[in-house]
RNA sequence: GCGCCUGUAGCUUAAUGGAUAGAGCAUCUGACUACGGAUCAGAAGGUUGGGGGUUCAAGUCCCUCCAGGCGCGCCA
């Protein structure tokens, strides 16, 4: 689908020679797209801009779609569609199945790495930003076009797992009566003996090898703690709704296979070097080199990344990869990277973004923590949000929360100020597309038809209409640059929007022409919004 | 020591090098027999941490300083 954008940026194009840089006006008064490119060209060329402005004008024929063009202050130029084109550019999308949403070409292929909880550990604050973040890159990314799957590195191997085995052995804990609550609460025993007995910790390192080894009890064991924590995994992403399931699953333990390979290739090609009884890749730019193989001649996490990598290059044919992660884990990633891209494992034609995240802080500004004082589960944040508002809207807030501003940013949950139904909050939104289903309703119980906008002339009616216009090109941006908070910012004053115009522009009560126009724009809007919120991983219910 | 991130109104925050830095909360003032007021309109609130520089134009780019946070070999 062409977009009045793209028609009147190319018209631009064409009389002025360079991209335009068409963008939406910044005020009201600005009309509704502006362009600065008078001011650069006259730079280049030592003349007077408002001159070139009056010259593009002159030259460019845009009387199909927008009302008379406006130079002003320096040399801006200010586009104002006219009614009937903004009308019908709303008809377009609404009568699109994707809403105006155009695909990203070419068409890719993209790994999301998201949530990766730890077996045998409840989720905490840190994956609750994860998991929602991951989600909603995998529903932009598939509303883009991009075939998407998503990979859930789950901590589910090392060294841990030796004092957890032991530990059970010597309790002789009943593996069947284990839930992922007790698995923590076992991890918690396992680390305190670990500290205090020394035969113990020789034990645990015993049972490392056994296991790494292939021991069919030992891993029996390992598999039901496994099985424990999907368990506990699955209900906190159940009650999350986040797309996650097992089929998504690929642990740490998935790449053991293909780590003694890749130390080979890499020491065969002399990449990897031997430094400190260990075998390291140095990456220009980094200090310390990212171990291969540590000097006991075991593997680590810094391979075990190399190895995914691989693997979704090679294996799924990804040429994009998105990590999402915890912002201090940047410097590891990026270390990673070199080193895949140094291999040849990670060729040029693929692209890696890591998207860090800031951490959840408290009210107080201090990490979030529970009231004990202990490290925050994901399921207490839920709890402490639920405690002021229904779960739907609870969840809703959440989420906006934590997609609506700059990711690598740490945010406040403050659950107070989230659930509220009024400001630059989640359930706002809802309640707007709330406003919107309602009224559509009424108007079917009332027999009230409509077809597409036309004859849109209040104010409020064309702010509206331009907003809904710009969906499409949100969606682009966010799959481009995975910056949710776009999104966000895009949906709110939607939402603005459309309680002004509910306000000033009475629908049912209106006849004619204008209720039919008038229902079509409700249409729409509600259309949008869910959609929008659907991205977010955020539900739009028609009554709250 | 090296590197990365952050600093915008009392609070939470937005802003592809473009016009008077835009919102929300809180505060104050208005609008209710209302298409759900779970809303809307308005006011007040800013030397964008400080100082230089580049540019027709800097919150944004460069340099420097300050404050806070984080990461830097065999843990993940």
């Amino acid at each position: 689908m062409h977009s009045l954008t793209d028609e009147l940026t190319a018209r631009l194009r064409a009389v002025a020679g360079v991209d335009p840089e068409l963008r939406p006006a910044t005020k009201p008064e600005f009309g509704h797209f502006q362009s600065n490119v008078a001011l650069r060209l006259a730079k280049d060329r030592g003349v007077n801009p408002r001159q070139v402005a009056a010259d593009l004008v002159t030259r460019l024929n845009v009387d199909d779609i927008c009302l008379p063009i406006e130079i002003a202050g320096p040399g801006f130029l200010n586009l104002r569609l006219r009614p009937d084109v903004l009308a019908q550019a709303v008809n377009d999308m609404a009568a699109d199945p994707a809403l105006g949403v155009t695909a990203l070409e070419p068409r890719q292929t993209a790994v999301v790495d998201y949530s990766s909880p730890n077996v045998a550990k409840q989720m905490h604050v840190g994956h609750l930003r994860t998991t929602i973040i991951g989600d909603c890159f995998v529903r932009v990314l598939r509303a883009v076009g991009t075939t998407v799957i998503p990979q859930n590195h789950m901590g589910d191997w090392g060294r841990q797992f030796g004092m957890l085995i032991e530990q059970i052995a010597d309790e002789n804990l009943d593996l069947d009566a284990l839930d992922l609550p007790g698995a923590e609460a076992l991890y918690l025993r396992a680390n305190a003996h670990l500290d205090a007995d020394a035969a113990f910790a020789e034990r645990a390192r015993a049972r490392v090898v056994a296991l790494q080894s292939g021991d069919e009890a030992t891993k029996a064991v390992w598999r039901r703690l496994i099985e424990i924590s999907l368990t506990g995994f699955n209900a906190t992403y159940q009650r999350l709704g986040v797309l996650l399931t097992d089929d998504d699953i690929a642990g740490e333990s998935s790449y053991n296979d293909m780590l003694g390979p890749i130390a080979d290739d890499l020491e065969a090609r002399g990449i990897a070097v031997h430094d400190q009884g260990a075998l390291v890749v140095f990456v220009d730019g980094f200090d310390a080199p990212a171990i291969i193989r540590n000097s006991a001649g075991g593997y680590g996490y810094d391979v075990t990344d190399v190895a995914a990598i691989k693997h979704r290059v090679d294996d799924l044919h990804a040429d994009r990869l998105i990590y999402v992660t915890d912002v201090r884990q940047r410097g590891h990633f990026e270390l990673i990277f070199g080193v895949c891209r140094r291999a040849g494992y990670l060729p040029d034609s693929v692209t890696v973004q890591h998207v860090g995240y800031g951490m959840v802080m408290g009210v107080d500004g201090r990490p979030f923590k529970t009231r004990e004082g202990t490290a925050a589960h994901l399921d207490d944040l839920l709890d402490d949000a639920e405690q002021v508002a229904s779960p739907a809207i609870a969840l809703a807030a959440i989420k906006y929360a934590d997609l609506s501003n700059q990711l690598q940013k740490d945010y406040v949950f403050d659950a107070d100020r989230m659930t509220k139904t009024f400001g630059d909050t989640g359930p706002y939104l809802q309640y707007a597309h709330a406003r919107t289903a309602q009224i559509l309703a009424r108007a079917q119980l009332e027999n009230l038809t409509w077809g597409g906008v036309e004859a849109i002339a209040e104010p409020a009616e064309i702010d509206l209409a331009l907003a809904l216009t710009g969906f499409g090109g949100v969606v682009t941006e966010v799959a481009t640059l995975l910056t949710p908070h776009k999104l966000c910012i895009y949906l709110y004053d939607l939402a603005t929007k459309y309680s002004v115009f509910y306000e000033q522009c009475p629908v049912l009560t209106s006849e004619g022409a204008t209720r039919s126009s008038r229902l079509a724009l409700c249409a729409a809007t509600k259309t949008v919004l869910a959609t929008g919120l659907r991205l977010l991983g955020i539900a739009a219910p028609d009554r709250m």
